[in-house]
DNA sequence: CGGCCCGTTGAGGCAAGTCAATCCACGTGG
DNA sequence: CCACGTGGATTGACTTGCCTCAACGGGCCG
């Protein structure tokens, strides 16, 4: 891997220009099509709404992508920001999905889900589509640090992408919010709670980070963490720009 | 959602007549605007065609999509059969993914990715956007399986899920081919191959399975089998049809 | 007939899960 | 301002399912 090393740190600027380009231009996409809802923690999305299809755009928020497959755990898919769209058919059973959030959060869903329910060649499609192949990208990432990554190089996976997705670029050092509980934060990765805690308090006297209080670490050696996950690059190409999105021409 | 009761038996009599239509209507929609490359087994697509991003159609075989992350193992993120379309975007980091025959294959790789790559308002969008979400669901499902199912009901999920796609709708018994490996299972259920075998062992002393040789397998019970995995219902909503698509109207 | 590859077994170890007890942060009410 | 209760987080002791590694077997092809 190339860029684990010390030039990974190598900022492009894209991070949180673009991050706010694109919440923009989703947000604007959504404006007056659909209803808007406000959800408070661990609130979820009416299940109505989600049977309806369409897609969910997340305006405001850190939310969880849940299922809960019918006699199994809950597993949490994705961790959805500002700038996310969700669409609705990827839920192949929609009683077993949820939107939830996690803190306060604003939603807007918008129905249909063909190309039709656009105006032809108005540019809005090509952002969806990017956000479909955005989390298709997500996906497979996912699937990866779940498949065959063991318990420490998934919980470094974690926190970098995490701190990678909150926008910025990444300096040496990271304060880092983590507004979900330790459950939410373990069913993500797939492993359980008690395990999880043993890894971040491992991390802790390795001094690669440090516990604020619940919700909130310092990221104090972002490289060391770094070198803890074997998909440092990949994490880089998917979680550092919100999307693979079409350059706006 | 309404079919995963007693009466999800009853059949949409979807299955393979909607299965060829739609390979069919990938293949028109492919028609003409991008090469079409043929395949020997364990052969995979030139790394430069995949670069160039783009969609993939598969024409006829079966392949794998494979992933190696620097520095770990393969890991088959799905396996693809004719009328399936991956979209080049989702795999963030070219390098580390492939598109491998398993049986001899013919893909048809159209470039482009925005909506702009058709002409507007044609239905063709329509058709991709469903195939966008169809692969968000198998991977959503995928990551399911691998992130709470035991090594038992994940492989008793595979059979029946392949069985599933390979169009006919399932009676009490079924001849299942499996052309690949059973490294390559193994590496698709995230579990090494010894305990695959051991699994498929345990299945044919249950009486469940039945091998015919190395390459097919005799489901002798499936009912049987849908009893050893807890996500019988998921797996007929996204396998049991060929995609989320739009009905044509 | 012989070699090779793929698949099947077996023995043993370890990482991670389970279960239960404890601790701590935080809010509440006296 | 402090005792108390609650729920989340941490820790420890124990168990186990799966992986590892190594040997064996059996088709398949030259």
């Amino acid at each position: 891997m190339t860029n684990s090393g010390p030039d990974s740190g190598v900022q492009k600027p894209r991070g949180s220009q673009f991050f706010l380009a694109n919440t923009q231009a989703v947000a604007r996409a959504f404006d007056g099509c659909g209803e808007v809802v406000t959800l408070r923690p661990q609130q979820r999305l009416p299940r109505a709404t989600i049977q309806n299809g369409g897609l969910f755009a997340i305006r405001e928020g850190l939310l969880a992508l849940d299922v809960i497959p019918p006699g199994g755990h809950r597993q949490i898919l994705d961790f959805l920001m500002p700038g996310d769209v969700v669409p609705a058919p990827g839920f192949v059973f929609p009683q077993s999905f949820s939107i939830r959030a996690i803190t306060p959060s604003i939603v807007m869903c918008r129905p249909g889900n063909g190309a039709s329910a656009w105006p032809t060649g108005e540019v809005h499609i090509d952002l969806f589509l990017a956000q479909c192949y955005s989390q298709l990208a997500r996906r497979n990432i996912h699937q990866i640090m779940i498949g065959q990554l063991d318990t420490e190089s998934r919980v470094a996976s974690f926190l970098l992408s995490l701190a990678m997705r909150r926008g910025e670029s990444l300096g040496a050092t990271h304060m880092l919010e983590l507004p979900m509980s330790r459950d939410d934060i373990a069913d993500y990765l797939a492993i359980n709670h008690d395990t999880l805690s043993r890894m971040m308090m491992r991390f802790e006297t390795l001094g690669l980070v440090r516990r604020i209080n619940r919700h909130a670490v310092h990221l104090t050696d972002i490289e060391g963490l770094g070198r803890h996950t074997p998909i440092g690059p990949l994490l880089l190409a998917v979680f550092a720009r919100p999307a693979c999105a079409p350059t706006p021409s």
